[in-house]
DNA sequence: CTGAAAGCGCTTACAG
DNA sequence: CTGAAAGCGCTTACAG
């Protein structure tokens, strides 16, 4: 990091390696050189050269410097929301792994919608980021031919397609819904609603499927209710006081994604039920504010900071290795069963 | 927006502003002059430029067009922590409003420490970006000197400082916390605690200072207390639980940014408190989840929304109008006095 | 060990 | 109405 008070000849004018070739009276080649820490250069020259940057306050222009090359050192990262705290907290992580890695982040989001995704992913593709890490809006990268075809390594993330010719990470969905019905099972429960987002995405689905997959086993599938809540807090609302208007409630609620959590637990509230007495509920995304309500919210557990960290070691693994083919990782999620959950009222 | 298949001749290479010339039979000059639509140019040429465009699925680099200029088309924005779904909603305003307004927008976060906002900021410098949107770590943008060196427009936000050259945009916390005070008191509490994450936040003095008034127009200055929480959730949940330990709790808490309303909510839970009956609760800031526990927190609303498009519009206007001098908005909150809030315990 | 020249993908005067 | 040339801030062969 450089000093506070950049000593800058021109003030309001950035220095240019011509500038400092100039001070140290060499050519804007070797200074070059020198940055960059190559080649052979006398020592003297290396001295007058970062005399002259530092008076010069001078810094690389990083986009200049990418523009001989056809790649940028950027890496382009697209989530769904960021006000969604899961992909907040996504997005903290990859800066971080950026840092130090010799890439910049550049971050957009494509507000939960595919042409959005596609603007955002072919505006990202101008700039000749080196590579992308997509959180598909519903699982398939909106501009993936786009994708393809400039040959840019890309990682896809949580909303993982079946097939694909990208690398991907996800979490274990289906393994790790099943074991939430398991649980509930065990404990009595019979009448299970499901709270997906849509049957779109590929995580949505795994988890539904996961679920149905061990009420099968517990042969309750016919009192396994599945019900679609829109993309964000909003619609999960309007879904959730909806179903709660028409009465006979199942015994436990298993929701597939933070904002259906909120508006199960906003109508729980409302209506004044009483949790678990009243009604279980499970929520799939461990958020902050789930152990402040009372009683906490039981939760399956993203570890966002290994998917981030899989992820980006994919990344630049690519990178490094264009032509390999691509890898898949599951990353394993973790139950906490708090007091949300109990038996069945009797 | 293009077609999903960009008919492009050269797969895996973009194509070039030569290419289209060639392909056009025209000059790059004027394959230039038509995309930014200037001057005239032969109706002829320009559908054949039309034409390759399309042929050849051309979109220009934004980067390499602005290298000419010294000011890239490009606005940084500096949150100190994007896992604050405040700051996640702020960024998705802004994302909105760059679209359309021919400006990316670069995002990064600067973790709430300094040194990384000033190097965030001299990296964001290095891209050479039209203007900045900074909500400084502690209420005075880190690399001040290199923002004003440099004259890039920029515009603080939420924790401003009290004189600056730069525009400013906050909400009225005076105002706000001492209304939330006036509140409390009519109510019938005396015994106060407020919860700012550090008092060298200009938005945390303020809330302070706004609230300690009141407080003085009541006469219970000697009732409140000030707890420090830190600069997020496990510093606040820290402060919280030490001082819940001490036991002789005030009847009301007011808090002045989210984690601690979430830590203050957490300690309740743990203590097995009852809101409002042992402990009226108020949060500065108000989260989707506020809405979801038992009771609902009371929250002084700031209107994120109107707080970016302000700030957006300041940007603008100081883009078109560098030299005025700068100017200062306060956005008013509201306060939703929720469920969490009642006279002190008997 | 060093520098002149060409090039990255565009735009900007300028000359015709 | 159009194009050749120079330039933005760098890097990359290449020649010496």
């Amino acid at each position: 990091m450089q000093s506070n008070e950049p000593p800058r000849k021109t003030p309001g004018e950035r220095a240019t390696i011509h500038d400092v070739a100039r001070l140290a009276n060499v050519s804007p080649a070797t200074v070059s050189k020198v940055l960059r820490g190559l080649g052979a250069v006398k020592a003297e020259s290396v001295a007058r050269i970062h005399a002259a940057v530092r008076e010069l306050g001078f810094r690389v222009d990083p986009l200049a410097a990418n523009l001989r090359r056809s790649r940028r050192s950027i890496v382009g990262l697209i989530v769904p929301d960021f006000r969604n705290p899961f992909f907040g907290s996504m997005v903290a992580h990859f800066e971080r792994l950026a840092e130090g890695s010799g890439y910049r982040l550049v971050t957009v989001s494509s507000a939960e919608k595919t042409e959005r995704e596609a603007a955002q992913t072919e505006a990202l593709l101008d700039w000749r980021v080196a590579g992308m890490i997509v959180v598909p809006t519903d699982g398939r990268p909106a501009a993936e031919a786009s994708l393809l075809d400039q040959k840019v390594a890309t990682v896809l993330l949580d909303r993982v397609p079946d097939e694909t010719g990208f690398d991907r990470v996800s979490v274990n969905n289906v393994e790790a819904s099943a074991a939430v019905i398991r649980e509930l099972v065990a404990r009595g429960h019979r009448r299970i609603l499901l709270g997906p987002s849509s049957l779109d995405l590929t995580n949505m689905r795994d988890r539904v499927d996961g679920a149905m997959a061990a009420a099968r086993q517990a042969d309750i599938v016919e009192d396994i209710e599945v019900l679609l809540c829109g993309p964000d807090v909003a619609s999960a609302m309007h879904a959730m006081a909806s179903r709660f208007d028409e009465g006979r409630l199942p015994t436990a609620i298993f929701t597939l994604y933070s904002p259906a959590t909120l508006a199960a637990l906003r109508e729980v509230e409302r209506r004044g039920l009483v949790m678990p007495r009243d009604l279980s509920v499970v929520g799939f995304d461990d958020i902050e504010w789930m152990q402040v309500t009372h009683p906490p919210i039981a939760a399956v557990i993203q570890p966002v900071q290994a998917i981030a960290e899989v992820a980006w070691a994919q990344l630049m693994q690519r990178l490094a290795e264009p032509g390999e083919s691509p890898r898949t990782v599951e990353v394993a999620c973790e139950l906490d069963l708090r007091g949300s959950v109990a038996g069945p009222p009797a």
